[in-house]
DNA sequence: CTGAAGACCTGCCTGC
DNA sequence: TGCAGGCAGGTCTTCA
């Protein structure tokens, strides 16, 4: 479900609605998601205050107010929903919040993927969840010097480069397709074989594409909704991610999906090279 | 070291 | 209608 620009709108709709609310009631209803709750995970979260939501890659981080840290990562198909208190838990709820304001937080997970660990707010960046993690593509740490520096000599295929959380963060396979068309690079291009001036324009695709999906709240192609319940837009615009013979945007050629490392890459043969 | 493949889990869509 | 097979936005581990 959830790459950057889902994580930052579903960041950004929890901000709005539960930032400042101090929690009065945790439970938790299965703990066996990708790996286990920490243990007094529920006892750990009664009665701390919500007081800010930042973002890291894909991770959530909300800070409780005391000191520590909780870090959420929402997996393939993990969704937080604000809720009444009294509303009935959906199917795959796992975990509930009970709010002082009346509301809750719900979060729900088909296949359970996600996963959540406390941490100390001063020393999160060493964990090892983070600590090896890449800068974020919107910042200016990400630029085309450090990937010239990275891909020099792979000649593994750029797309999994630009995937990876060690190189840059937060970017997954539909972003990966999206900015390897805009930048007009194959997505099967050795990393290594890839002039600086092409790698500066691979940049600028990736901060485009992500920026104009946040704007548009992010792709529900599935199951990714907002925590209000509201679909993202951005799905309408895909130039070539699920388009496979459907025609090019810009050229009219047709779409091709191939199989890269077992996930599917789609491109544009007449404009990628 | 690199990179591919398998594992985790459920739901949905397709085709027979 | 039923059922098998393939597919799905992530990431970690294993193996060549």
């Amino acid at each position: 479900m959830p790459e950057l620009p889902e994580v930052e709108t579903v960041r950004r709709g929890l901000a709005e609605l539960i930032m400042g609310r101090r929690v009065e009631q945790a439970w938790c209803g299965r703990s066996d998601l990708r790996y286990p709750f920490p243990a007094g995970f529920v006892s750990a979260l009664e009665g701390s205050v919500i007081s800010r939501i930042d973002r890291r890659g894909k991770y959530l981080l909300f800070a409780l107010g005391d000191g520590r840290l909780l870090a959420w990562h929402l997996g393939m198909t993990g969704q937080f929903h604000v809720l009444p208190a009294q509303s009935p838990a959906a199917k795959h709820e796992h975990v509930r919040l009970l709010l002082d304001d009346g509301g809750s937080l719900r979060y729900r997970d088909a296949r359970r993927f996600g996963y959540a660990g406390l941490m100390d707010e001063d020393h999160w960046q060493s964990h090892p969840w983070f600590a090896h993690m890449g800068p974020e593509p919107l910042s200016e740490d990400f630029n085309a010097a450090v990937l010239a520096g990275l891909c020099r000599g792979r000649k593994s295929p750029i797309k999994g480069v630009i995937m990876d959380a060690h190189v840059v963060a937060g970017i997954g396979n539909i972003y990966a397709c999206e900015a390897l068309y805009g930048a007009g690079i194959h997505p099967g291009r050795a990393a290594g074989r890839i002039s600086l001036l092409r790698l500066q324009g691979l940049i600028d695709s990736i901060r485009t594409v992500l920026l104009a999906a946040i704007e548009a709240g992010g792709s529900s192609i599935s199951d990714f909704v907002r925590a209000d319940g509201r679909p993202g837009m951005f799905a309408h615009q895909f130039s070539v991610y699920g388009r496979a013979g459907k025609p090019c945007p810009a050229c009219g050629g047709e779409i091709r999906r191939i199989v890269q490392a077992g996930r599917s890459s789609f491109f544009c043969p007449g404009c990628q090279h």
